[in-house]
DNA sequence: AATCTTCTGGACATTTGTGTCCAGTTAAAA
DNA sequence: TTTTAACTGGACACAAATGTCCAGAAGATT
């Protein structure tokens, strides 16, 4: 027994597995959230094995060490969040407005993107020069991709860069500013945003479909 | 005698006072350099007395406790960072790109801005609520300030509020992201950047004062 | 049913950090 | 020079983490 601190000795866990034996994902799983809610200096043995109800023996047995862990929780980072907006940026598109609509996609679809998760991570970043330097690669290819996208418009090189910064880093800023606009905030919000980064007037219609999709994403906000 | 580890028993410390006693300000420095460079996480009482060839004693002279350090830090960081960009919003200038060159020489001028210490700070709010609160306050007046620069040049009331935004958070996003352009770069990327977050083309004379005044703080990089 | 493999709990050893107490040193004031 | 105030080091008592070891429980396999 774990003592009274466990609610439940065998039956059901606080997270995680829902009764039979731990699993090494589900370790990860615990590990991802206390990065997410915590940083990654509070992703700790002892207080997940607390938080799951289980002992630490447990994680020795599917990791060597807490360093693995970290490993792992790098790698689900990369998986989960730097794919789906360089597939985004790629999407053929008739106008820039339209593209940009496309990359705006992973900022309101919580399974394309997940900005806590990136800002923990980025924060590690800043703590761990070996983190950082992934980082810093990502967002490299992140900020190219959508360049690439500019220029598909004809915007010269140098604008075509700058541009694809301000829109990647006022997301980022967003992010890290923990901004949460409510949904209608953001809908106004729309136009002038795609001004901006664009320096184009979006029609009505890409509007309107933005605002469709937003409507599907977040049924009410 | 604090051992081995100490290279010069009494003479001079690592950092901090050159020779005499402690003081709290000693304290708070290496409590400000450990946060930039470690997190607050790494903030820790024992981790800087040996760096600074002291016992943990001395520390608890100057404060109760290690919460009154953090109290410390925060307060630094609220004098030094957020004074000089409002002040730089508000000063009178012929045109917008003029204005905003004026608040570009918080992001190039160390002695107005510290980047590393706002991301720093940044990060301690993601990770602790009551911080989190006064990070998001000083930047709501942070962009609120830049929002009443752009309304003074006749942008609609929506507009400037984005561009307030793009414009900040942009320059988050770049010292979130480590973003260390050298100094050609940067003069490079300015116009860009001018016209991408006032929609207006900058005159040769505001380039040029921006340069020089640039190359007058960063002789060379 | 017996056996083998996988996984868990609890005990142990160690490290790193906090905060308290107090005797004693050092610099300034009387 | 003596006294006094400001500071420092070292010892003590805890608490929270890591990582190791191993007996044994619980499932899967034969």
């Amino acid at each position: 027994m774990a003592g009274a601190a466990t609610p439940s000795g065998r039956g059901k866990r606080a997270t995680g597995q829902a009764a039979g034996r731990m699993t090494r994902d589900a370790w990860i799983e615990a590990g991802i959230a206390a990065l997410i809610d915590e940083g990654i200096a509070n992703v700790k043995i002892q207080v997940m094995a607390k938080r799951l109800g289980v002992s630490r023996s447990s994680f020795y047995w599917f990791f060597p060490d807490l360093q693995d862990l970290h490993k792992e929780l790098l790698e689900h980072w990369l998986r989960r969040n730097t794919g789906p907006i360089i597939e985004r940026a790629l999407r053929p598109a008739p106008t820039v407005t339209k593209a940009v609509c496309h990359i705006f996609e992973c900022w309101v679809d919580p399974s394309l993107f997940d900005p806590r998760l990136d800002a923990a991570v980025r924060s590690w970043g800043q703590v761990d020069t070996s983190i950082r330097s992934i980082v810093d690669q990502a967002d490299d290819q992140r900020v190219d991709a959508v360049t690439r996208m500019f220029l598909r418009y004809d915007y010269p090189e140098e604008e075509a860069f700058v541009r694809a910064r301000v829109l990647y880093f006022t997301q980022i800023g967003h992010f890290t500013l923990g901004m949460r606009d409510d949904r209608d905030t953001r809908l106004r919000l729309l136009r002038p945003y795609l001004l901006g980064f664009t320096g184009r007037q979006a029609s009505d219609d890409e509007a309107d479909a933005f605002e469709t999709l937003m409507r599907r994403i977040q049924p009410d906000a």
